[in-house]
DNA sequence: TAGGTAAATGCTCGCAGTGAGTATAAAGTT
DNA sequence: AACTTTATACTCACTGCGAGCATTTACCTA
C-alpha cells in the first residue's frame, strides 16, 4: 500500500507490427525522458517542497546559476536505471542527498513544445514523494521551500487569502470580460467561478490544478508571459518556477489533498510518535484549511487510525498531550482509511 | 473538466546541466515510447473494452495473427505527434476507426524488462478513454470485449463471483502458506484479505489493481507463468492479455470506479437521453455491484445531476420511464458531482 | 499553597444523508 | 377485468458530522 514495491510484468517476446501505417515513427528523432520529483515535507505547520538551484545554460551558452527554484530532476538512464522509480531516486540522492521513501507517479508530460532545444523530443515523468524533513546537501544547492510560496492562493488556514481579492479575482474578471464573444465570456466566467469558488460556488480545496491552469491561461502567473515588467505580477501571484515545474507542483498538491481523505498518507510526514494536535496541524497545512479540533479527534480515534503510546509530550506550556502512533493494522480493517475533510472550516 | 483540452506550457529555453554526474545518460540506448488505450463502453449492461488482434512477429520472425486480445497501441511519433494524446488518437483511429472523445492519462510504465527485444528501451503511456459503443473497423481486427472476461472476480452484481471461492481463495491460501517464513506468510495473508475482502475484511470495489497484482504475484493468472499446462488456470482466472495489458485494464477499471463517485463521467457512456434505470445499470456495470433503486434515484435527482426531457421511453413491457439528460450546470454548482456508491449492496 | 492560564480531552445536541423497505401509479398482456 | 411489469413516491430509523460547551491536567505565579 504505502510500500515502494512495483513488481512488474515480463511479457513474451512479441512486437506489434506497426500495422501498415505511414512512414512509421521508428526512424523519428530521439526521445529523452526526464524524471521530476516533487518532494513534500511539513515542518512548523508549513508544507514544503525540496528545490534545487542548478547551473543552467541559457540559449546562447552563457553559464550561470539559475535564480529560479527547480524541482530535482534528471534524465532516465535507459541502460542503467532498471525502473523509472530507481532512476528518480538516484537523481534525488545525487542532487539533494536525500533517500526517498514513499513515492508515487504523478503524470507524464510530453507536448512537443516542452522540448528544450528543438532537437530531441523531451518527455517528463513527474513523481510525488513524501518525506520527513531532514537536512539536505548535494550538487544542486537544495533547499526546502514553503509550497504556498508558489501557490499562495491555496492557503486558507487563516481565512481567505488576500491575494485572491487583491489580484486574482480582478485579473480573472478582466480576462473573462476580454473574451471574443459573449459565449466565450460566459464560459470563462464559469471556469473562474468553479475554480476559485467565486459567485455562488464554494471553495473546493482539491481543484489546485485547474486553478493554476486557469491563472496560466489568463496570463496571471509569470510563466505565462516571461516579460520583465511582470515581475510585480510574479510577486503577487506567487513565485515562478522554470518550465512547467510549478504546474507539476500544483498537480502534486492536488493529488496529495485528494489522497488524504482515503489513504493514511499523512503518517509518512510525521515522526513515529506524535500528538493528535500535531497530526491535525499537518492535515491542515496540506489541505490549506483549519479543522474543528474535537471533531478531528473523534474522527481519527474512532477510525482507529492511531493508538496510544502511553508517553506524554513535553510542551512549553499547557497540559501535555498524549503521544500516539499510526496503527498499521488499519490497512487490514477499513476499506479506505484516511482523514475525511469537512466542506467548510472554522478558525 | 470533461473536455479534451490540455493546453500546455512553453518553457524558456534553458537546459539543466547534468550536474557533474557520471557519464550522463544522454548517450544511452534509444528510448521508444508506446501509447496504449483502454477504451471503455457499456452496452447490454456489460462494460466492454476495445481490443485488437494485430499481426505479430514472434521471436524467430514467424508472422501470424495473435490469438490474444491487445489494447490498441502504437509508438509515439516524436516529430509528427504534437501531443501524446494526439498520437494516441491517431493510433486508435487507424487501428479501430474510432474517434475518441473523453481521454485521461493513466500511468506510465517503464521497467527495463518490458523491452520487447532487449535493444531499445520501451516506455508505455497508458490512457483511459470513454466512448459510446459504435461499430469498429480498421486494421487491427477490433472488437468490443466484456471487461469482466479479463477480470471475472470483479463482477459482484449477481452476488459473490464463483471464481473466488472455487479458484482464487484456495490458490491464494496456498501461496500465503508457501511463504518462506512465518512473517512472510502473515504478510501474504494480510495482503490477500485486504485485496479480496476475505476474513473480516469487506470487499472494496476500488482495489482492482492490487487484486490483479496479487494474483500475478501468486502465479494465478496466465501472464505470470506462460506455460502450456496453465491453460486451465487461465480459463478460470480470466482471459490473459499480452505483455502488461491486463494490468493496464485493471488500473483503468480502478480509476474509473474511483472517479464515478466524484466526477460525472458516467454520462460519457450514455446517449443524450436515458432513463434513470439505464443510468443505474451503467453505474452498476462499472462498479460491479447492484444498487438500491429508490435510493439511487433519490441520490441522482437531489444531486441535480440530471433534468427531465419530458419525453418517455418505449419499453417492450411495463410502465414507460421518463427520459432524462445530464445537467451540465452541475459542474458550476457542486464541488464534486458524482454518483456516490454505497458500501454494501442488495440484489 | 491557592489561583490563574493554556492546552488537552470529553460530552451533547441537532441536522442531513443514507440504507432499507413499502405503497402507489401507469402502461401493456391475458 | 385481473394480472404483470416497471416507474415513481414516500416513510422511518440510524449514523455521521458540524458546532459548541464543559471538564481535566499540567505549569506558572503570587
Amino acid at each position: 500500500m504505502l510500500g515502494r514495491s512495483d513488481a512488474w510484468l515480463k511479457g513474451p517476446t512479441v512486437t506489434i507490427v506497426p500495422s501498415k501505417s505511414r512512414e512509421g515513427p521508428a526512424v523519428a528523432s530521439p526521445i529523452e525522458v526526464g524524471l521530476n520529483a516533487v518532494i513534500v515535507a511539513v515542518t512548523d505547520e508549513t508544507p514544503r517542497i525540496l528545490t534545487i538551484r542548478p547551473e543552467v545554460v541559457a540559449a546562447r551558452d552563457a553559464v550561470s546559476v539559475e535564480s529560479l527554484d527547480y524541482l530535482p530532476s534528471g534524465s532516465l538512464d535507459s541502460i542503467g536505471d532498471r525502473t523509472l522509480e530507481l532512476g528518480l531516486r538516484r537523481w534525488v540522492r545525487e542532487q539533494t542527498g536525500l533517500d526517498l521513501g514513499y513515492i508515487e507517479q504523478l503524470y507524464t508530460f510530453g507536448d512537443r513544445d516542452r522540448d528544450a532545444d528543438g532537437q530531441r523530443r523531451l518527455l517528463s515523468i513527474a513523481y510525488l514523494a513524501l518525506a520527513r524533513q531532514v537536512e539536505v546537501f548535494g550538487q544542486g544547492s537544495p533547499a526546502w521551500r514553503p509550497i504556498y510560496t508558489y501557490l499562495p492562493w491555496e492557503d486558507w488556514r487563516t481565512g481567505r487569502p488576500a491575494v485572491i481579492d487583491a489580484v486574482i479575482a480582478p485579473g480573472l474578471g478582466e480576462w473573462a470580460a476580454a473574451g471574443t464573444s459573449p459565449s466565450v465570456q460566459s464560459a470563462r466566467r464559469d471556469r473562474v467561478e468553479i475554480a476559485f469558488g467565486l459567485g455562488a460556488m464554494t471553495w473546493d480545496p482539491n481543484r489546485v490544478l485547474s486553478r493554476y491552469e486557469l491563472l496560466y491561461d489568463a496570463g496571471l502567473v509569470a510563466e505565462a508571459k516571461p516579460s520583465a515588467k511582470d515581475a510585480q505580477l510574479s510577486m503577487s501571484s506567487g513565485s515562478a518556477m522554470p518550465l512547467d515545474h510549478r504546474r507539476i507542483v500544483a498537480a502534486s498538491l492536488e493529488r496529495l489533498r485528494g489522497k488524504l481523505s482515503y489513504r493514511p498518507v499523512v503518517f509518512e510526514l510525521l515522526p513515529e510518535a506524535f500528538t493528535l494536535l500535531a497530526l491535525q496541524r499537518v492535515v491542515e497545512a496540506l489541505s490549506g484549511m483549519g479543522l474543528h479540533k474535537s471533531n478531528f479527534r473523534r474522527l481519527v480515534e474512532q477510525a482507529q487510525l492511531v493508538e496510544r503510546t502511553g508517553e506524554l509530550d513535553a510542551p512549553p506550556r499547557g497540559r501535555p498531550a498524549e503521544l500516539f502512533r499510526f496503527r498499521r493494522e488499519v490497512l487490514r480493517e477499513r476499506p479506505a482509511p484516511g482523514v475525511t475533510l469537512p466542506r467548510r472550516f472554522p478558525r
